[in-house]
DNA sequence: GATGAATGAGGTTTCATTCAT
DNA sequence: AATGAATGAAACCTCATTCAT
């Protein structure tokens, strides 16, 4: 048993995040411009008032959605090729598998949806998140690339395009289930997918 | 030289077509929540309450925008396959360039990127996007794969995966364009990228 | 059979006219603020534009709506107690009836039930109704009870309390149709409630 | 003194009733398209906003008038019958003169004008308002010339006739106070004209 | 810290009025 | 004389933001 003051601070330091998480499914779901405040605090089993206590501006709150959620992803990612040995065939598929585990699994596929939608609304965010996320991405793959070519794995390819054609169909995935998807219950299995496309562009890439 | 009457009815019958382009453009720009009627109308060259002449509302106008690029897209698609001939790859590389010139390279490119964002918000125009183009483009892609694998050019695989495998690539590519790319100039070159992971998909494809 | 021209001219010269009528039977059904003009143009068989060529404003219109049902009333109202004889009661039935005639049975109800609606919105308008008709007829009545009194038919009454009983239940009979009654269906029978009504005030003026 | 939420509890408990006097005083006199929701707000001492957190939109409010103006009237109408005794004449002119005093003198006669303004853009408001109010009185009126008839004070009359005549005046009279009497000051002594119409009335009523 | 009543700027929508044809 | 496309002011309505309690 904790003193009700204890309860009452560890309430409070839940409260932004759980706005923030009412924030990112509402957002993900309408927009930013169609999600109302009043939703999002009632979602959050608050008030409207109380929204502002924690944050600024609606815009404010945008911003954090979007960094509180790719804070931990970062953190986690960079450490992923790290930890990884074996062939650089095996070394793609764990890193697109741990990225299908980071992002697609969890809320910050959300968060992917959510860039494609408001990008244009929200340059500077977006560039940021490019930066970021997806051209750590990139160089993480670009890493993986160079030794599967240099261990004579890999056919010497465009790193760019490569990636683009390995990350596609997670990123698709994604993108779909949030929207379209959401609305027509055409469901893919995930774990099926990803191997089948991996191994489809595993063979491309094989010299 | 025409008649006076004519050119009035002529801009009659031009307004509708001319404020639906300018509502996918910002539609897809901004959303469709955060684009202004008075805005559209201006891009169009009139005030808000011309726009009233042509279109109940703001969602009649959405929804007007969706059917009326979606339709000729549908006219001329169909006959896309049996306008081909050659191994099942070679139909294949042309289905996928085929919807790449109608879907990639125009307004069409604009209204799946739209369609993505505002599923949620309108989810039987969704579903009706899904069944008019999607599952349309999805049988396409079977019969080719039944073909090839008919003539011994494929192996035997889940058609609903790999229709999805095939067109990542591309609908990425647009999702790209219309978002986070138009925000950081990351453009990749559609023709080479088309051809790169087409190339990849087809190897991971073959017997 | 007449020029082409003449059945022009004549078209144009009934226009107002037909105008004036539509938008009668507009403004008693729906009031003043709640019409639209396209509507009103529309009843007349033409388009809002060529109301314009008649009427400056709705306003302009609605004046004229006022005052051309008005005028004809005003010049048949008042011979007839000239043309009327026999005793005062009589003459005060004759008069009733006639304004019956002339305001229950004619387009001019409507308007006493349009004025009742627009008096606080056209207070000038109501005071001109006032006098050329409210006025006008209390002259009337107060001259036959005059003669009634002077004749020793009718109890000394005051004349502005006998007219306003007199012509209640005509004008609350107009006003009723006009609006409650026609959405409830209680129709009541003019002509034998007017006896009735009649007959009991009657009584009561009586010596 | 009170607890300060006490004072805002009471406040918003007070809101709806103010808006309703305003929207009330507001749609007698201009009707209800002629007046503006901001004109009704700032009437009841707030902003627009503020009333749409009582009211969905311009149409409920409406309603809310009515109701809320029926109601009372309906609960303390009732009993206006059986609290009187004494000649049926005399319970006749109890109950007119008890109408008289809850509609006539209250913003029940406002209601009434409002009415009369609006059926026919309300048909059901209008259906409603007559079995609520005139229905309700008929039958009130019904059991007194019954009443009447068995203890042979009243003549056989038409009840339906009857009522009508004998409120006409009334009706009437409020009627014209909220209409042209308000542009032209003619206005007639209430209680005088009530005893002089009743009283012309009810001879007529007599055997 | 939390509330929720109140605000007012800004959006959608309507419609009287104009004017080129 | 008549049209009807176009306008823009003004209405209804929404919702991010504020603040007294």
């Amino acid at each position: 048993m904790e003193s009700p003051s204890r309860a009452h601070r560890r309430r409070k330091e839940a409260r932004p995040a759980e706005l923030i998480a009412a924030a990112l499914k509402l957002f993900v779901e309408h927009g930013f411009a169609a999600t109302r405040l009043d939703d999002v605090a009632s979602a959050a089993g608050v008030t409207k008032g109380t929204l502002y206590l924690y944050f600024d501006s609606k815009e404010t709150l945008f911003r954090a959605v979007i960094e509180q959620n790719i804070l931990p992803l970062i953190a986690r990612a960079e450490d992923s090729v790290a930890h990884h040995d074996g062939t650089a065939a095996e070394l793609l598929r764990g890193l697109l598998l741990d990225w299908w585990s980071l992002v697609g699994e969890t809320e910050a596929g959300g968060v992917l949806k959510l860039m494609v939608t408001e990008a244009r609304n929200f340059p500077d965010v977006a560039v940021y998140y490019n930066e970021a996320v997806v051209e750590r991405a990139k160089r993480l793959v670009s890493q993986v690339l160079d030794l599967g070519i240099a261990r004579g794995e890999f056919r010497r390819v465009d790193h760019e395009m490569a990636f683009h054609a390995i990350f596609s169909p997670a990123m698709m995935l994604i993108i779909w289930r949030y929207s379209i998807g959401a609305c027509c219950g055409q469901n893919i299995d995930p774990a099926h997918f990803m191997d089948f496309s991996f191994d489809l562009t595993l063979n491309g890439l094989k010299t």
